[in-house]
DNA sequence: CTTGGAATGTCAACAACACTGACATATGCT
DNA sequence: AGCATATGTCAGTGTTGTTGACATTCCAAG
């Protein structure tokens, strides 16, 4: 309990960053910070009949046209019954296509149509925005850090997640 | 639409941490990191009756004890009612405390019992040992630029509430 | 070929957390 | 006295998550 309150002499480094109020102060930063990430989105998608599920679904179909819907479901940390929720409203609005699989029929191949790469785009330009005026704002080694910072508090299967797809950007 | 996706030759600065795919990066960082941000609390408020808006309001009680329910309105960012019924049942269960206000009796101040100040401290300490050991393992230079992206994420109004609290600090 | 298990879909019920809208109460200020 | 402010409350609704149960389809191993 409360420990590194108070860092006295370190082992060499100086260890100020990681008293309990520089702690705070970073968990506050992630509050405040992540209601502005999705606020942009949100307020395109109140307008429609769509959430931030929904909007997460089509980013990682974007992301990685064909992925199944356990892979998505992995990702996505939810359960089969909530994502398929989302998934069947997608699919009735022609937004998302659903292909049964040449290897394994069971399988179902997510892409998005034509109407769902535009809502897409839609919603990513105002993310985008957003953290196109941050990062620009902070500048290159500010964004590094930023980087690793997310990364180091990722679980371990997410973070395997986010640098396998990190990995085969473009 | 699509702007900056290969940014040619800037005015003396290197902005290829402009790219889509490097902001397509940061949202999904973003996106992963905060559900390691969020998951330990979340397992121990699933244990008892509560949930993430518990530990919110009990976060910012406690970071500015004696707060009207106005101003955890304006923090949080959420309605009123939606407010109540997270401040009544932590009221019930004798874990926050009201008071009238001296100088304006409509106002309510609020307050942690021991009882409250007891779940804060665990739910803090869960939260603020994953950050720890992610600022400890991103070093202090990256903490540093992983704030400052952050603060320009916010919308203004909660950058202002944001850097209030961060200069009350201790 | 049968059987077990995996992948998917679906139904029902429920809980947390947000919203809107309306209304009540007490208080402060002019 | 009258209006505005701060708070609380009731009722209804929507999104997103959960569990549990069950059906279907299909691959693969015996």
């Amino acid at each position: 309990m409360a420990d590194g309150r108070a860092p006295t002499a370190q082992s060499g480094e100086n260890l100020l960053f990681l008293t309990d109020e520089q702690l705070r102060q970073g968990i506050e930063a992630m509050f405040f910070a992540y209601r502005g990430f999705t606020a942009d989105p949100d307020r395109i998608l109140t307008d429609m009949a769509y959430g931030r599920a929904h909007h997460r679904a089509v980013h990682f179909i974007n992301r990685a046209p064909g992925t199944t819907v356990n892979n998505l479901l992995n990702i996505l940390g939810v359960t089969k019954q909530s994502l398929n929720r989302v998934l069947r409203t997608l699919i009735e609005d022609g937004l998302v296509e659903s292909k049964v699989g040449k290897a394994d029929k069971r399988e179902r191949h997510l892409f998005l149509t034509e109407e769902g790469q535009a809502l897409e785009q839609k919603l990513s330009d105002a993310q985008r925005a957003r953290m196109r005026m941050a990062f620009r704002d902070a500048g290159p080694e500010a964004v590094a850090g930023f980087r690793t910072v997310l990364e180091a508090m990722m679980d371990r299967e997410m973070r395997n997640a986010y640098t396998r797809l990190r990995d085969s950007g473009t």
